[in-house]
RNA sequence: GGGGAUGUAGCUCAGUUGGCUAGAGCGCUACGCUGGCAGCGUAGAGGUCGUGGGUUCGAGCCCCAUCUUCUCCA
């Protein structure tokens, strides 16, 4: 059975049984805090879990791609050594929303795995949860009970609540498991070691394909557990591995899955997968990263050096680094991958056959400009083995290299081990840890439960219409970070205020009370469907009715921005072209930025064009015509564009103003006029093929001329109204460095001069060639001087005094260097004691040094006792 | 979000505890050498030492702020 018809098998027979089939969310989560990828089949599902949404129906199954790079099995440096762990992988699930239960559940994973899929029974294990007396449960007898239906006592396993009590983190709904594994080792094997001893060992042929999540109880902030109102199902299976069992290989690699990557790989690399241990490791790192890379970046998500997108970036480079040191490509090569993959996959996923070329480009940019890094790491390597006294490189060395220029630590070994060095493991993990404790120290926050002050299940947004609206607490909490310190997070029963989304940032406003006292809130965000409300402190009376006010100022300018950000969409595309797509957005009331492919700088010509196409509309005075709750289907086909890696529900929003036309949830002006003018304020490059233009709107643009127009005439008004502001700048540079240039002449001459006077009042005491005057020069002449006599005379001992202003002196002495070093004389010390008599110090070398003080007085004196040196 | 590094001539970079008049290589200009080319020689131009403050007799170097680029961690 091929992996295409696997993935349809299993949901239609889902479908079958009633289940709503839908297609894989993001990649990337952006309505969950604390998940940067979806990482399990139930993510993009948590907000029915947790009871703020409905779902669509209380039935649905999908396959789902998800990523993993850290958890209890999955570390990112083990992914390709063994044959079935992954990055990203698909995860088949069925779900119940407080449906069916175990029973189904149970019976349905046993019919399609033994009847449909006609996996024999006789190599299949199951495991149910023993019990924890920890948390006071007692053992999940009731799947027992099921299991025994199906399959002989002796292959079903008592697990433990490490493996067998699913939790989605540390509070939240949570609750027994059973999974199921599958043995597909040889008769002999199976002969020597009982197949039941292997479950859950890590081994490579002995593997959970599928678990079953009962989900019926809610894990609270204190660690106690309590009963879940309506139970749920939650069900995941690995796609890569089921496609092994199905089709008789003993890998995930040697499946259809993956074979037609590695075969690209093998002809690029010129290699053979299954000949040499180390190549085929790194074969299947690159097979393995080059599709989560490319998925993440269809999804939009692109490698940066913060976030999600450095995750993606470790990734491609672990990939370029094997390949780097097993395969000995040298130069970008995965980029030349996304061809097979999109082909193979995007049947399934079809946003990587549209989002070829841009993977393709980011991808080899991002090779390219680590292969850059290396090389610069690879010169201050050898440095420092060539300065390098002993044989064993420093913990602190290595881990500067890596922290600092980003070179792998385990090429740094390599390297090392090749030159007869060693290197310094235990160090080097020493100052990583040291680096990981600042960075969590940095970020921690804490959170407590909620408390709940009325049931009300729904917390409805009104703010499309409302600024103010009466409203009621529901729930509150506090968190406690060390960057913002303690913050409340509160939620109504309804709220006016709009939640950060769509790339518009939160609203900002007031809660009032009946007796008049305010409390600010500072930001709204949207976490799991729950429109949350922070604030610094908490209401005196928290049961009252609130007046919620949200900021018009803050919002006039949000929205300003976000209908202007439309139509610079609606521009970029019209005047670039339709390959323009959004990669991103920022709308504040400030100012707006969106970024957006493109493969070329955006010519200022060209940015005219759009600036005027955009104020074009605004003057048109084009009437906002929103349409809320049309099917997805219908918006498309009114024009608007489905975003890649943007999450959609059955039924839209869309906003149009006039040809423009976006799904979008955010917050708009009535009409365009009311954007009042739009302008460019800067162009750049965020990655390969993806451009970013930063602009503003309304009072922004107004301050902007304002701001710009004061300044010209501040600068007219000082070069005395020039006609041509620029052409009076331009000559004053050119009259300022023709100045310069002349008094460096003119003091020349004059140190000249008065070098050769000074020559004459040389006198000769004890062998040296002594001078102590004041001259009327400048520090730097004097500086001059005393180094051109310098290199006409020897045993010179010069002491030069000057002073300019009424309160400051300056002493230079200069003493020939032989003279300075036969002699023992020290022009340092000569300074700082006269310095004392200008009530001043200084230093300098042995030949040549400079004191400064603020009594010009004391010069004749400095004069007369610096004589002395030389008697 | 938290660290580290980086910015000096058109380019690639040196520049020691703050002080020996800001340097090297390549490139550029002029002149010269060589039969031509490759090349060589001589001379020269080219610098707000990222930016803005501060400390000091004196700052490329130290302190504060800010920007660029790179990089690690969360």
């Amino acid at each position: 059975m091929k992996s295409q018809d696997i993935r349809a098998t299993f949901l239609r027979f889902f479908e079958e049984k009633s289940h709503l089939i839908v297609p894989s969310a993001p990649l990337v989560s952006k309505d969950d805090p604390t998940l940067m990828f979806v990482n399990s089949g139930m993510a993009p599902f948590k907000e029915y879990f947790l009871g703020n949404g409905i779902p669509k129906k209380n039935r649905i199954a999908d396959t789902q791609k998800c990523l993993r790079v850290s958890g209890k099995h999955n570390d990112l440096e083990e992914v390709g050594y063994d044959t079935y762990h992954h990055t990203l992988f698909e995860m088949l699930g069925n779900w119940s929303f407080g449906d069916y239960f175990k029973k189904e559940a149970i019976a349905w994973a046993w019919e399609l795995l033994t009847e449909v899929f006609k996996i024999d029974k006789d190599i299949l294990y199951v495991t149910v949860f023993e019990g924890s007396e920890e948390d006071n449960l007692p053992m999940d007898t009731e799947a027992y009970e099921l299991w025994k239906q199906f399959i002989p006592e002796n292959r079903i396993l008592k697990g433990s609540k490490k493996d067998n009590f699913w939790e989605m983190g540390d509070q939240g709904p949570c609750g027994p498991c059973s999974e199921i594994h599958v043995d597909i080792r040889s008769k002999e094997e199976k002969a020597k070691i009982d197949g039941k001893d292997l479950v859950n060992n890590d081994h490579p042929q002995v593997v959970e394909i599928w678990n079953l999540v009962f989900m019926q109880f809610n894990r609270k902030a204190d660690g106690s557990l309590e009963n879940l109102p309506n139970k749920h199902i939650d069900t995941g299976m690995g796609f890569e591995r089921l496609c092994m069992v199905l089709q008789g290989v003993q890998s995930n690699y040697d499946t259809d899955v993956f074979t037609p990557i590695i075969r690209e790989i093998e002809t690029i690399t010129d290699t053979k997968y299954g000949v040499n241990t180390k190549q085929d490791i790194a074969i299947r790192v690159i097979c393995d990263h080059i599709r989560t890379v490319a998925f993440s970046i269809a999804d939009g998500q692109l490698p940066s050096n913060t976030g999600a997108g450095y995750v993606i970036r470790r990734i491609l480079r672990r990939a370029v680094r094997y390949g780097f040191t097993f395969l000995d490509k040298k130069e970008p090569f995965m980029y030349r991958l996304t061809t097979v993959l999109s082909e193979k996959m995007g049947v399934a996923f079809p946003e990587l056959k549209d989002q070829k070329q841009l993977i393709e480009n980011v991808i080899k940019e991002e090779e390219a400009s680590f292969l850059r890094t290396l090389e610069q790491g690879l010169l201050l390597l050898d440095g420092i083995i060539s300065s390098s006294k002993s044989t064993q490189i420093s913990g602190e060395k290595a881990f500067e290299l890596y922290d600092t220029f980003g070179f792998p630590i385990d090429l740094t070994s390599l390297i090392l081990s090749e030159k007869g060095f060693t290197l310094d493991e235990k160090g080097f993990q020493e100052e990583l840890q040291k680096q990981k404790n600042r960075s969590r120290a940095a970020s921690e926050t804490s959170t407590e439960d909620w408390i709940v002050l009325r049931e009300d299940a729904f917390e409805e947004f009104v703010g499309y219409d409302y600024l103010e609206a009466e409203v009621k607490i529901t729930k509150y909490r506090k968190i406690t970070s060390k960057k913002d310190g303690e913050l409340y997070q509160l939620v109504f029963n309804l709220t006016p205020f709009y939640p950060e989304g769509g790339g518009q940032v939160g609203d900002t406003g007031f809660l009032k009370d009946h007796q008049g006292d305010l409390v600010y809130i500072i930001d709204t965000k949207k976490e799991n469907n729950l429109i949350i409300h922070y604030t610094k402190n908490l209401p005196s009376h928290l049961n009252d009715i609130f007046q919620a006010v949200v900021s018009s100022e803050h919002r006039k300018l949000s929205a300003s921005n976000h209908s202007a950000t439309h139509l610079l969409h609606q521009a970029l595309r019209s005047i670039l072209g339709t390959h323009v797509e959004q990669k991103g957005s920022l709308v504040k009331p400030a100012s707006l930025r969106f970024d957006f492919s493109h493969f070329a700088k955006v010519t200022a010509d060209e940015l005219r064009d759009i600036e005027n196409f955009v104020n074009a509309r605004i003057e048109g005075k084009l009437p906002l015509e929103e349409k809320r709750n049309i099917p997805l289907k219908q918006a498309i086909e009114d024009g608007a564009m489905a975003l890649f890696g943007e999450k959609y529900g059955d039924t839209v929003r869309s906003i149009k103003f006039g040809k423009s036309v976006e799904l979008c949830g955010g917050i708009h002006v009535k009409n365009t006029s009311d954007i009042w003018h739009f302008k460019i304020v800067s162009e750049g490059a965020v990655a390969a093929g993806i451009r970013r233009i930063e602009a503003i709107t309304n009072e922004a643009v107004k301050n902007f001329y304002v701001d710009t127009h004061s300044t010209l005439s501040e600068i007219k008004n000082v070069l005395n109204n020039a006609q041509e502001p620029v052409k009076a700048v331009q000559n004053l540079q050119e009259e300022n460095a023709d100045l310069k240039k002349q008094i460096e002449q003119l003091l020349k001459e004059k140190a000249a001069n008065v070098s050769q006077t000074i020559q004459n009042q040389l006198q000769e005491i004890n062998g040296v060639q002594f001078l102590a005057t004041k001259v009327d020069l400048d520090a730097n002449s004097i500086k001059n001087i005393a180094f051109g006599l310098g290199q006409k005379h020897e045993n010179l001992f010069l002491v030069f005094a000057t002073s300019t202003g009424n309160d400051k002196a300056m002493i230079t002495c200069y003493i020939s260097k032989e003279l300075a070093n036969e002699r023992g004389f020290d022009a340092g010390k000569v300074v700082s004691e006269l310095g004392k008599l200008i009530h001043g110090g200084g230093g300098g070398q042995n030949f040549f040094a400079t004191a400064g003080g603020k009594n010009p007085g004391g010069i004749p004196k400095a004069l007369e006792k610096a004589k002395e040196y030389v008697i």
